[in-house]
DNA sequence: AACTTTTTGGAACAATCAGTTAAAATATTG
DNA sequence: CAATATTTTAACTGATTGTTCCAAAAAGTT
């Protein structure tokens, strides 16, 4: 029976792993790969070194971790939006998802996706790549449901669904920079309105 | 009689200052601010460090000698794109620009304002504000040049500098994105097609 | 040849980096 | 209480960071 609740032994801990890499996230979030320091990170996170190794393994394999919960938590709308009946919905709503999370005032500005490590050194060359891997299946996603779309007959035969997703995709990360220049939400959603309006469907 | 070809006493330079320059830009381009050693630096630059400092100061000196070369060098295509006689031929020529040289197999992959310092650590966060400014610099120029064509009567009355300005900037941040995963010019170019067909002028 | 001026090479700097280790602390189990 | 298991504490790696300093080297000037 070993259960979640089940009793451990030993010293208990004096952290929450979930508030942990709640912090951590957020962190990487606002200063990136390279810019976030071991020692920056146990203090929010609230974890010393030596449990902080234990518990989520070496720098880069925190920072992976934290990227998963980045997409099960601010960019969870993605998921969502996916499953919208037509794929002019999808688009407005990924666009809506993430208008409201990179224009929240209580996050970190812009978009830990592209603020990670959207260039760094030969050390964090794996986790650029890692990020690379991770935007890149974002747009495989809305590729497939829009290809969906377009058997389904909500698009039009003729649409270039690569085109439109990397169109699309290309707003996506555009309104990321927006953010990190400390634009609005207010001016990102206008950028959106007008994008959607502009739509060749 | 202080000329440039003044005959200078002592030692002679055994690097060439322009070259050093460039070098160093492109590491920076390819690395980001945070990512890039002085160390390395010395390397690509042929400079030894005492000769670095003297010449270009410290590491936040030299990176922002390397943006001004970046403006002047492979982003001055949008110094003349703002000649143009139209806004649609503004937009077309910026567009036609940044694919040139974010398409450019050659080139760091990405955008140096982009990549440079998106996100930082507090020791970097004076570069990253810099890079801002010099993003929304780069705004302002467009949106004064299409504040023109309106009052020219190239683009209606009814337009939204403001949003269109907005617009077309973000597609240009997104196509730096786009360049980082690693997106081909020909693909690159299939968004600016779309979006040039999509504009709302 | 003696003196100036500038650059070079390399050492030295203190600070910080990611990561490890061993002992002390705190719990459960028998 | 004794044995076991886990976490914390804190010191300690060894490497790398950006930056400074200094004596030697290489040129021009007098």
């Amino acid at each position: 029976m070993s259960e979640t609740t089940a009793v451990k032994m030993g010293r208990p801990r004096e952290f929450d792993e979930d508030f942990a890499l709640e912090a951590a996230m957020r962190l990487f979030w606002e200063r990136g790969y390279e810019g976030t320091s071991l020692h920056d990170l146990t203090e929010v996170m609230g974890v010393n070194r030596a449990s902080l190794y234990a518990t989520f393994g070496d720098k880069e394999s925190l920072f992976l971790k934290a990227l998963a919960r980045y997409g099960d938590g601010p960019t969870s709308y993605l998921k969502f939006a996916l499953k919208e009946p037509t794929a002019v919905q999808v688009i407005e709503s990924i666009f809506r998802g993430s208008v409201n999370v990179l224009g929240d005032p209580t996050n970190p500005r812009g978009c830990l996706s592209t603020q990670g490590a959207l260039a760094t050194g030969p050390a964090a060359a794996s986790v650029k790549q890692a990020l690379i891997d991770w935007r890149k299946a974002g747009e495989a996603q809305l590729q497939e449901r829009l290809k969906r779309a377009k058997v389904e007959g909500d698009l039009p035969a003729t649409t270039n669904i690569a085109d439109l997703t990397r169109f699309v995709s290309t707003i996506w990360y555009g309104l990321g920079v927006l953010a990190a220049n400390g634009d609005s939400k207010v001016e990102m959603k206008r950028v959106t309105d007008l994008a959607l309006k502009m739509l060749p469907i």
